[in-house]
DNA sequence: CTACAACCAGTTTTT
DNA sequence: CTGGTTGTAG
C-alpha cells in the first residue's frame, strides 16, 4: 500500500547543479565554531541549545542548505517542524536565499499541524472507532466549533451549564489531547473530572467528530500518533521517506508532539532538536520543558551543541537577563555572552500609578525618537516595542498614545480569520462546500435574521436525528412537509435553495469567486451589515472584500477552507511607523533596538494565577518570560512598575515584583520618576531610593507597615469574598437617593431620578425614561461617597 | 423571536 | 470597566 505520490518526494525537484558543483561551501562562512558544529553534525541525534540572539535560525536553515547540498537527502526527505505558520515561511524563505532560489519545494517544512493534517489525509480511514471513520475530506474544526459542539453535548447531559462551562472541558480535552489521551486510555482519575463526567463526554465528542468527518487541532496530532502506533506499517513509510528530522523551538513541544516526533525520528535518529530551555514560556498550553531537558537521555549519544554567542543585545542587557534567569532551578545551563562594545545599564523606574507609567513611556519613545538622547541617537517607532504581560494593560497605553497623537500598532489579538463576519462567511462557503456541514449550519441558518431562533432549529435538527439526514437535508424536509409555518418558513425555504444551488455549483466546478459573492449577496449577508448602523460595520463590510479577494488566489472553496483553517496569517500591519505594543507571548522570537518592559508588580508579573494554579513551576516560567522579555531589547531595556493600577475598573495597589529584585544591581540604573510622589506605599519609596532601597521597603517597612496593611485589607474587601453572596459595596442603597437626584448610568450617561420603588429607580435620560436597579447608577454632585 | 436589562467572569495563545 | 451570555418582557 503505498498511498504516498512521489511528486512530493522531490524526485520531480531536480537539485540544482550550482549547489552540487563542488565548489566549498559559501553559506558555511561567516558562522561560529558552535554554528558551524550544528551545521556539520548531520547524523545522529544532535540537541542545538540555542540562547536568545544567537543565530538559531541560521543554524537551522544553514543546515538543511547543507543536508542537500551534500546531496544526502532531496527535499522532500527532510522533515522540519516548526509552531507557527510564520517561522516556516521564514525558514522557506532563508533557505530559498541560502541556495539561490534553485531548490522548489521543501514540502514538509511546517508546523506540526499542517504536516500532521497532509499525514492524515492519505490515511484518513484508518482513524476510526471500529464503526465510523474519517474520510480524507474531513474538516478542521477551530476552537469556537469545538466549544459550540461541547456545549451541545453538556445540554444533552442535563448538566448545569453555569457550574460546568463548555470552555473548561475544552480544556480539559485539550490537555488530554496533548497528553495523548484517547477516551480509550485516558485514566479513571482524569475521566472523572468535570464533575464525572469528563471521561463519557470526551467519548460522545470524539464519536461526534467522526459523524461530523470532523477533526479539532488536538487530533491533528493525537490521532497522527495513534496511527503510527497501531499500523507499523504506515510508520515504516514515513520514517523511510523523512530520512533527516529538524525541530524549532523544541521546548515549547507537549507530549504528543513528543511522541510524534520519535516514532518518526526512532529508525533513523537523525533528529535536530533546537530549543532554549530559558524560553520555554508556554507550559500552561501543555509545553513540557522536560522533552527538552530529558533529550539526551531520550536518545542517547546525542551530541549537544550550545549557541552563546548572542549578537543582538548590549553586555549589559545580557547580564541583566542572565542574573535573572539564574534564580530558576533545572536549568541545562548557559551563559550567553557578546563582544559587542558596552552599551546602556537596563533602566528601573517605579510610577506611582498605570496612567503615570503610561505617559513618562510615551515622552520617552518621543524623546528617542526626536534623537534627543545623545548615547541613542534617533531611533524610529517601528524600532520600539512596549513589551506587557496581560493584554489589559496596553488600554492605558492605547489611551495615552491616542491622546498624544502618538502612533502604535497592537500586535496579536483575534486574527482575521477568528472575527465574526470572516467567520459567518466562511460558514457559508463550508456548507455551500459540504452540506453535510452542520456546525455551519446552525452558525448560518439564522444569520442574517431570517426569523428561525432556537425553535425552529431544535424542529430542524429533531428531523434530522429521526431521519438520520443532515441538518441542510432536514430543512429541506420541514419545507417540504410544512413543518414551519409563516415567514420562517419561506424564509427557511429560500436559504435551503440558495445553499443547494451553491453546492451544485461548486460541485460542477463554477467559478468560485462568483460563488462566495452570490452566496454573501443573496443571502442577505452584506446587506445585514450594510444595514447596521454600528460603528464598526464599515470595517467587517471591508474585511469581507478582503475576504473575497483572498479567493483569487485559489483555485476553489475547497484549497481555500484548508489553508483558512491551518494556514491564514493575521492581516499584519504595513511598513507604517508604529511603536509595537504586544504581549511578551507575542514578542518571542522578534527583536527591538528599545524595549519597555511596564507592569512589573506582583500579582501581574509574577502572575498570581501562574503562581497560584502551577506553584514554584509557575513562577519560573514568569520568570522565563521576564528573561525573554529582557532579551528582545538590542541596546536599551526599561523596566517599570507601577503602586496603583486600575483592574476591572477599580484602582489596586501593589508591590514592585520580585523580578525587580532579582536584577544584578551593577547593572541597573535606577531612575527618579518626574515629579512629587506622596504616600508611603512599596512603590513610591521604591522610586525614592533606588534597588537597595526598594528591597528595603519591601521586606521590612511595607509588607509589615499598618499603612501596607490596610491597604491590603481594603483591597480584600473589594474582592467579592468566594463562596458566599458577594457584598456589593458599591451599591447605592435606593433610599439614598431623592426623587430629582442626578445619577450616572453605565449606558445611558446622566439622568434624573423621576420616582423610586423599593430598590429600583424610574430615571429620565437624554434618550428618555429607563427603569433601573438602584445599584447600577452612579449618584452625581452632593451624593454620599461610595466607600472607597 | 427579538431586544435589552441584569448578571458574571475576567492570563498568556498557536494550530 | 467590558464583553459575552442569560433571562425576561414585549
Amino acid at each position: 500500500m503505498d498511498l504516498i505520490d512521489d511528486s512530493e518526494n522531490g524526485a520531480n525537484v531536480p537539485l540544482s547543479r550550482r549547489a552540487m558543483a563542488a565548489r566549498p561551501s559559501p553559506y558555511l562562512d561567516g558562522l561560529n565554531a558552535a554554528q558551524r558544529a550544528a551545521v556539520e553534525t548531520l547524523e545522529g541525534p544532535v540537541l542545538m541549545l540555542a540562547g536568545a540572539g544567537t543565530g538559531k535560525t541560521r543554524a537551522l536553515t544553514t543546515r538543511i542548505a547543507h543536508l542537500l547540498t551534500l546531496g544526502l537527502a532531496r527535499p522532500g526527505q527532510v522533515l522540519a517542524v516548526t509552531f507557527t505558520n510564520k517561522a516556516a515561511r521564514e525558514m522557506k524563505n532563508r533557505i530559498a536565499r541560502l541556495l539561490g532560489e534553485t531548490v522548489e519545494g521543501m514540502p514538509w517544512l511546517g508546523t506540526f499541524h499542517s504536516i500532521s493534517v497532509k499525514i492524515l489525509r492519505r490515511h484518513a480511514e484508518l482513524i476510526g472507532n471500529g464503526q465510523l471513520h474519517l474520510k480524507p475530506s474531513f474538516t478542521i474544526l477551530d476552537t469556537d466549533d469545538q466549544i459550540r459542539l461541547l456545549k451541545q453535548l453538556i445540554q444533552a447531559e442535563n448538566i448545569d451549564e453555569k457550574r460546568w462551562p463548555a470552555r473548561q472541558l475544552a480544556h480539559l480535552i485539550d490537555g488530554w489531547k496533548n497528553r495523548c489521551l484517547t477516551p480509550g486510555n485516558l485514566p479513571r482519575g482524569e475521566g472523572a473530572a468535570f464533575d464525572g463526567h469528563g471521561g463519557k463526554l470526551y467519548a460522545a465528542y470524539q464519536d461526534r467528530l467522526l459523524t461530523l468527518n470532523a477533526v479539532d487541532f488536538g487530533d491533528l496530532l493525537m490521532h497522527c500518533v495513534t496511527l503510527f502506533q497501531a499500523h507499523p506499517d504506515v510508520l515504516r513509510q514515513w520514517q523511510d521517506r523523512f530520512r533527516f528530522i529538524l525541530v524549532d523551538e523544541y521546548q515549547d513541544t507537549n507530549v504528543a508532539q513528543y511522541m510524534w516526533l520519535r516514532l518518526l525520528a526512532q529508525a533513523h535518529r537523525n533528529i535536530c532538536c533546537v530549543g532554549d530551555d530559558d524560553q520555554s514560556i508556554y507550559g500552561w498550553r501543555g509545553a513540557e520543558v522536560g522533552n527538552i531537558l530529558r533529550f539526551e537521555k531520550d536518545f542517547p549519544g546525542a551530541q549537544v551543541v550550545r549557541l552563546e554567542q548572542n549578537y543582538r543585545s548590549t553586555p549589559e542587557i545580557l547580564a541583566a537577563a542572565s542574573g535573572l534567569i539564574a534564580s530558576n532551578q533545572g536549568r541545562l545551563g548557559k551563559t550567553l555572552w557578546t563582544d559587542a562594545p558596552a552599551g546602556e545599564k537596563v533602566r528601573l523606574i517605579g510610577h506611582w500609578d498605570s496612567e503615570a507609567e503610561a505617559r513618562w513611556i510615551g515622552e520617552e519613545i518621543e524623546t528617542f525618537q526626536g534623537g534627543h538622547r545623545a548615547a541613542i541617537g534617533p531611533v524610529s517607532l517601528n524600532e520600539m516595542a512596549i513589551l506587557v504581560r496581560a493584554s489589559h494593560q496596553m488600554r492605558a497605553f492605547e489611551d495615552r498614545f491616542m491622546t498624544i497623537g502618538l502612533p502604535y500598532r497592537v500586535i496579536g489579538g483575534p486574527r482575521f480569520y477568528e472575527r465574526q463576519e470572516i467567520r459567518d462567511a466562511m460558514a457559508y462557503f463550508r456548507l455551500a462546500v459540504s452540506p453535510e456541514d452542520d456546525l455551519a449550519f446552525e452558525r448560518v441558518v439564522n444569520t442574517p435574521k431570517r426569523g428561525l431562533g432556537d425553535k425552529a432549529v431544535k424542529t430542524i435538527q429533531g428531523l434530522a436525528r429521526e431521519h438520520g439526514l443532515t441538518l441542510l437535508d432536514a430543512a429541506r424536509l420541514a419545507v417540504e412537509e410544512k413543518h414551519l409555518g409563516g415567514k420562517g418558513g419561506a424564509n427557511l425555504r429560500e436559504f435551503v435553495s440558495l445553499m443547494t444551488g451553491a453546492h451544485l455549483s461548486v460541485q460542477s466546478g463554477g467559478d468560485h469567486i462568483q460563488i462566495a459573492e452570490r452566496l454573501l449577496d443573496e443571502s442577505g449577508y452584506t446587506a445585514m451589515w450594510q444595514n447596521d448602523k454600528s460603528p464598526d460595520a464599515p470595517g467587517r463590510l471591508d474585511n469581507l472584500k478582503e475576504l473575497v479577494k483572498a479567493l483569487e488566489e485559489f483555485e476553489n472553496l475547497q484549497g481555500f477552507l484548508e489553508h483558512v483553517s491551518l494556514v491564514m496569517d493575521r492581516d499584519d500591519g504595513e511598513n507604517t511607523e508604529e511603536v509595537s505594543i504586544m504581549t511578551l507571548h507575542a514578542a518571542k522570537g522578534l527583536e527591538f533596538p528599545v524595549v519597555f518592559l511596564p507592569g512589573w508588580e506582583e500579582g501581574l508579573f509574577p502572575n498570581q494565577r501562574a503562581m497560584d494554579e502551577q506553584g514554584n513551576k509557575g513562577l519560573e516560567e514568569e520568570r522565563r518570560l521576564a528573561y525573554v522579555g529582557i532579551t528582545r531589547a538590542e541596546r536599551l531595556a526599561t523596566i517599570s512598575f507601577a503602586g496603583n493600577r486600575r483592574l476591572y475598573g477599580q484602582w489596586q495597589s501593589s508591590m514592585p515584583s520580585r523580578f525587580v529584585d532579582e536584577l544584578p544591581e551593577e547593572h541597573v540604573e535606577v531612575l527618579t520618576p518626574p515629579g512629587l510622589y506622596g504616600g508611603g506605599y512599596g512603590a513610591a519609596m521604591a522610586m525614592a531610593g533606588g534597588v537597595q532601597m526598594q528591597e528595603r521597603a519591601a521586606k521590612a517597612d511595607v509588607y509589615n507597615s499598618p499603612g501596607w496593611r490596610r491597604m491590603q485589607a481594603r483591597a480584600n474587601e473589594r474582592k467579592a469574598p468566594v463562596g458566599r453572596t458577594p457584598v456589593t459595596i458599591d451599591a447605592a442603597p435606593a433610599t439614598r437617593f431623592t426623587v430629582g437626584d442626578r445619577v450616572r448610568h453605565a449606558k445611558f450617561g446622566e439622568g434624573q431620578i423621576m420616582g423610586i420603588a423599593e430598590d429600583t429607580l424610574t430615571v429620565q435620560f437624554d434618550t428618555g425614561f429607563k427603569t433601573i436597579k438602584a445599584s447600577y447608577v452612579q449618584p452625581l454632585d452632593g451624593a454620599d461617597d461610595v466607600p472607597f
